[in-house]
DNA sequence: ATCCTATTGTCTCAATTTGTGACAATAATA
DNA sequence: TATTATTGTCACAAATTGAGACAATAGGAT
């Protein structure tokens, strides 16, 4: 959801929001960037407005930083949410009140919103998430427990999930979900998360090999009593 | 482009508006349809506004069938093009004074405009494209040899082109580029045009009949002096 | 009627890719 | 020094794809 100030009635093109996805990957588990409102248990996507002369793209980089602190990550539109009743109006209202915001000064905000969806593959450990004005948690929930989220948020999150399985490898290689140098293992940790089934080791690794995405470094020494595996990169192009 | 009435100002979404890449199939050629402006030589991607209570895809659904009398036809969302300078200033002008109109009662026209773009897969024979109160021609060009086009409608062709490219199967499936029953030629032509390759016949049927997405008929006479191909249609589910 | 020709449906065999397990090479730990 | 959990690679079977061969037409030509 949108951050609120009150210059934004006048700044913003009406209507007219984005909301993006933030997949990051710890362990085994993917994870979603989630916002709950302080005081009023409502869940959503973190998202927001474009000024009225911002590109779409860049109202959405700039969210990003304000929400993670992070610069320069690789955000993919998928879709954009259009239905005539896409709007805000009961949980803006408990938000505002709950904030001690008039409801009446915000009336744009509680009208009919078409939202641009985006989403991101960030690296985990980078993201310190920082809740802005109006909640009081910007937190990782896996994927597959999700708190109950506002409007149709739960359906833009599994559009996001469907868009990112298919022709996953470009995707992870553009993506930042794994750190820059990772192991054979753990990608393919990543590839079973996200798709959501298990896939054979070494059949795994001799297609990853073959797709010329991987750039092969020094092997890493994990504490493991085993041979110590190699590191990988993606080579960015 | 958008079919301009004079009620338009207060019914519409602001900013916002669709276009369209409509698809046909001709023999050996894609083709799109393409709009001309009455007195203008500004060539457009049929596009047009969204009403404020309106679905936005019952909106483009509707433009569809404004333009090609059409029904019922498969529309699928690609991408949403929303950079600052996306306005149709120059050429809104032109076409409103081409037509007798005056740009500052239209003056919303001219403003910035984010757009959603979809595409359609229709069957080539069954549109008499019907022209507009703004234009004077609403007629299908090859891929290959669009007219310069307005704006970014050449990278909107593009991307539709692009997106149509992958998991081509599924797609051509659910929509109407080919006829209700067609041959293993016609189909295997339609994949070529697509695609802007040649494939091997005989590894293109093994590969289609293995996809479990078609059901074979009665053969067709064609006339031709060889033996008669099977007619196909797809299985729709 | 009979032959000729272009196209179609199917088969075959080679080449390539994928599934599956085996196995030796390690890096700690006992 | 033996033990154990991985890892990298190889080997072979199974499945898929590439590429051509060939018989079966449906007309047109003679």
């Amino acid at each position: 959801m949108q951050k609120i100030s009150p210059s934004t009635a006048t700044d913003h093109l009406p209507h007219l929001a984005y909301d993006s996805v933030i997949f990051g990957f710890s362990g085994t588990q993917l994870k979603i960037l989630i916002m709950e409102y302080h005081n009023t248990n409502i869940f959503a996507l973190p998202g927001g407005f474009v000024l009225k002369n911002e590109h779409l793209n860049d109202a959405v980089r700039r969210g990003l930083k304000e929400r993670t602190g992070l610069d320069n990550i690789h955000l993919e539109q998928f879709y954009t949410f259009g239905d005539a009743d896409r709007n805000n109006a009961e949980p803006m209202r408990t938000i505002l009140v709950n904030n001690g915001l008039s409801p009446e000064k915000y009336h744009w905000m509680l009208e009919r919103f078409i939202s641009v969806a985006y989403y991101a593959l960030i690296n985990y450990k980078d993201v310190v998430p920082q809740p802005d004005a109006l909640s009081d948690s910007c937190r990782w929930y896996p994927v597959n427990a999700l708190p109950p989220l506002m409007m149709d948020h739960a359906l833009i999150v599994e559009k996001a999930l469907q868009t990112l399985r298919d022709n996953l490898d470009r995707k992870l290689a553009r993506g930042n979900l794994l750190p820059p140098k990772f192991t054979m293992k753990e990608l393919q940790q990543a590839y079973e998360a996200i798709l959501g089934t298990k896939l054979l080791r070494t059949t795994f690794q001799r297609r990853m090999l073959s797709l010329n995405l991987l750039e092969r470094h020094e092997k890493q020494y994990s504490g493991g009593a085993h041979k110590a595996p190699y590191l990988y990169s993606f080579i960015k192009g």
